[in-house]
RNA sequence: GGCGACGUAGCCAAGGGGUCAAAGGCGGAGGUCUGCAAAAUCUCUACUCAAGGGUUCAAAUCCCUUCGUCGCCUCCA
C-alpha cells in the first residue's frame, strides 16, 4: 500500500519513495534543553513518533536520529541575544552543563511517559562540534562563506535557490525586519556558521576552530549530525512549522552548499498547539504547561496522546481542558471496554481484514490519526467480531497509536474485596438493601466499585 | 507592513468536486435493564459546512469578496 505524505517542499501529498528499499532514514529536530519541554513541544515528538510507527507498521526499517540542542541558540531581541543555555544557568544558579544534563533527562522522561519510541541515535550538539567545524570547512572551500566582524557567515546570495522550502521572497525592501539586523551581514538572510565575537565575553561554551575560539551557529548542528549518522542525503526531516523559514531553510542552504546536491527528500512539519485566547504556547512567553502539570492534575500521559491523535498533525490545535477531559473520558471507556474483552477471550487470529485495511489506509494517508481512531471505535462497537478478533485488531492498531491499549489488564481483585462482594450478594438476595448499600460503600472506600448486571455483578478498580 | 493557514453540531474533530440529508470522540436527552446507584445497551442530538457572490450537470469541497481567528517574518516544536 502506498504511503502518502505531505511534503512541505512541494506543498503536496506525495507517494513516499525511500532512498533504500525497505528502509527510512529519518531525522527529527529535537529540543533545546534550557527548560522543560511543554506539551506543545511534545506534540512535535508525538507526531514524529506516529510517523515512525506508521513506517514500522508498513514493515520498514527505521533509522531515526534526533538531536539535542545544547548550545548556540540566541534568545530573541528582548534580552539582546543572550545564549539560552547561559540564561537558564544564570536563572537557576547552575552551570550550563548542569542545565543541559537536567533538562535532557527531563525531556527523555517525558518521551518515555508518552510511549514515544526512543530514536536509534540521539546526539548532542556539544559532542559534535568537531563535525560542525569540518562541515563549515567544506562550505568555506566551496566558496559560500565570508568572514566579518570575527564571525563566519553563510553567504545566501551564492545559492540561487535559497529559501525554496519556505518560498521566501528575497526582496529586501519587503523584508521589513522588526529587529535591527547584524551590521556585518552583507544580506539580511545571511546567518552565522561560527561565532568568535560576541557581546558576552564570558560565554561558557567555547571551542577552538580554524577561525578562532568560539562556538557554532545554531543551524549547523543539524546538518552536521544528520549527515554523520544518516549520510549526505536522507529521506525525511521533521520539525515544527516554525522551523520552515529560518532553521530548515538555512540547514538546506548550508547542506546543499557543502554537499553539492539535494539533501533531503521529504520535509514534514507539525502545526502548533495553541493555548488560551488562541496564543501559541511558548517557553519565552512563559505560558506553558508541562506533561508533569497534566499528571499532577490527574491526567494520564495517554490521555494527552489520545487528545493529540484526535486531530491531524498539520492542523493547529487549540488546547482546552474541556477537550482534554473529553479525551480522558474516551480513554477510560476504551480501557474498560478492552479489559472486558480480555476477560472473555484472548486475541485470536481471525481478524477482519477489511477493518485492518481501513486503519492501514488512514495512517498511510499522511497520518490521518483521527480517521484511524474512528476505525478503532468501529472495532470496539462491532457486532460482527468476536472478542478475540477485536483484541487482535486493537493490538495491531496500538502498534501505531501507542495508547497502551495492548497492555490494558483486567483488574485483579483482592480476596478481601471478593469476600465483601459475596456478602453483598447474599444481602441482596435477602433483600437487606441497607446492608447491601453499606457493603457497597465499604468496597468503594477500599478503592473498588461494584457494578450489578443482569446475572450478578462486576468489580472494578476505581 | 509582507507571507501563510484556518473558520464543519454544545465542545474536540475527520472529510476537501458527485458514494455527504457530513466520520469518530466528548457532552446532552430519552428508552431498556434495575431495590437504589452505577455500568451496560439502544435511539436521538449539523436539511447543513463563517457570510455573500461566482464556476459547474453537480460545491462543505474550486474561484472572488467580506468578516473572524491564528501562525510566521525574532530564539522557538
Amino acid at each position: 500500500m502506498d504511503i502518502r505524505l505531505n511534503n512541505t517542499m512541494s506543498r503536496e501529498k506525495e507517494v513516499f519513495k525511500p532512498l533504500t528499499a525497505g528502509e527510512v532514514k529519518l531525522y527529527t529536530c529535537g529540543l533545546t534543553v534550557y527548560n522543560y519541554a511543554h506539551i506543545g513541544n511534545l506534540r512535535a515528538y508525538i507526531f514524529a513518533d506516529t510517523l515512525k510507527r506508521m513506517f514500522l507498521f508498513n514493515d520498514y526499517k527505521v533509522n531515526h536520529v534526533m538531536n539535542i540542542t545544547d548550545v548556540g541558540h540566541l534568545t530573541g531581541d528582548e534580552d539582546e541575544g543572550e545564549d539560552k543555555m547561559e540564561a537558564g544557568a544564570r536563572r537557576e544558579g547552575k552551570t550550563v552543563w548542569e542545565i543541559v544534563d537536567f533538562y535532557t533527562k527531563a525531556f527523555f522522561k517525558d518521551l518515555e511517559r508518552l510511549r514515544i519510541l526512543f530514536p536509534t541515535t540521539t546526539c548532542r550538539a556539544t559532542e559534535h562540534v568537531g563535525d560542525m567545524i569540518e562541515m563549515i570547512k567544506k562550505i568555506e572551500a566551496n566558496g559560500y562563506t565570508y568572514i566579518a566582524g570575527g564571525n563566519v557567515y553563510f553567504d545566501t546570495s551564492k545559492l540561487p535557490d535559497y529559501g525554496k522550502l519556505a518560498r521566501l521572497q528575497l526582496d529586501e525592501d519587503r523584508m521589513r525586519s522588526r529587529v535591527e539586523s547584524d551590521p556585518y551581514k552583507r544580506n539580511p538572510f545571511d546567518f552565522v556558521l561560527w561565532f568568535t565575537r560576541y557581546k558576552y565575553t564570558d560565554h561558557a561554551m567555547q571551542w577552538d576552530s580554524p577561525w578562532g575560539r568560539g562556538f557554532p551557529g545554531w543551524h549547523i548542528e543539524c546538518s552536521a549530525m544528520s549527515s554523520k549518522y544518516l549520510g549526505e542525503s536522507f529521506d525525511i526531516h521533521t520539525g515544527g512549522i516554525d522551523h520552515i523559514p529560518i532553521h530548515h531553510t538555512n540547514e538546506i542552504a548550508q547542506s546543499e552548499a557543502a554537499f553539492g546536491h539535494e539533501w533531503v527528500n521529504y520535509w514534514l512539519h507539525s502545526e502548533f498547539l495553541v493555548i488560551g485566547e488562541g496564543e501559541k504556547m511558548s517557553k519565552s512567553l512563559g505560558n506553558f504547561i508541562t506533561l508533569q502539570t497534566l499528571i499532577d492534575m490527574g491526567y494520564d500521559p495517554m490521555d494527552y496522546r489520545y487528545y493529540l491523535l484526535g486531530a491531524h498533525y498539520r492542523k493547529q490545535l487549540a488546547f482546552t481542558f474541556e477537550a482534554l477531559d473529553g479525551a480522558r473520558n474516551a480513554m477510560k471507556r476504551l480501557k474498560i471496554g478492552i479489559a472486558e474483552l480480555k476477560e472473555s477471550q484472548s486475541p485470536s487470529a481471525f481478524a477482519d481484514p477489511q477493518l485492518l485495511e481501513e486503519f492501514h489506509e488512514a495512517i498511510n494517508d499522511d497520518l490521518n490519526t483521527p480517521r484511524a481512531l474512528a476505525v478503532l471505535w468501529k472495532v470496539i462497537d462491532s457486532e460482527d467480531l468476536s472478542a478475540g478478533e477485536k483484541l487482535a485488531l486493537i493490538e495491531q492498531f496500538d502498534r501505531v497509536l501507542a495508547l497502551g491499549l495492548a497492555e490494558v489488564e483486567s483488574d485483579t481483585i483482592p480476596g478481601e474485596i471478593e469476600e465483601l462482594a459475596l456478602q453483598r450478594k447474599q444481602a441482596r438476595k435477602d433483600r437487606n438493601w441497607k446492608r447491601a448499600d453499606e457493603l457497597r460503600d465499604l468496597i468503594s472506600e477500599k478503592g473498588y466499585e461494584i457494578l450489578d448486571d443482569r446475572d450478578g455483578y462486576k468489580i472494578r478498580k476505581k
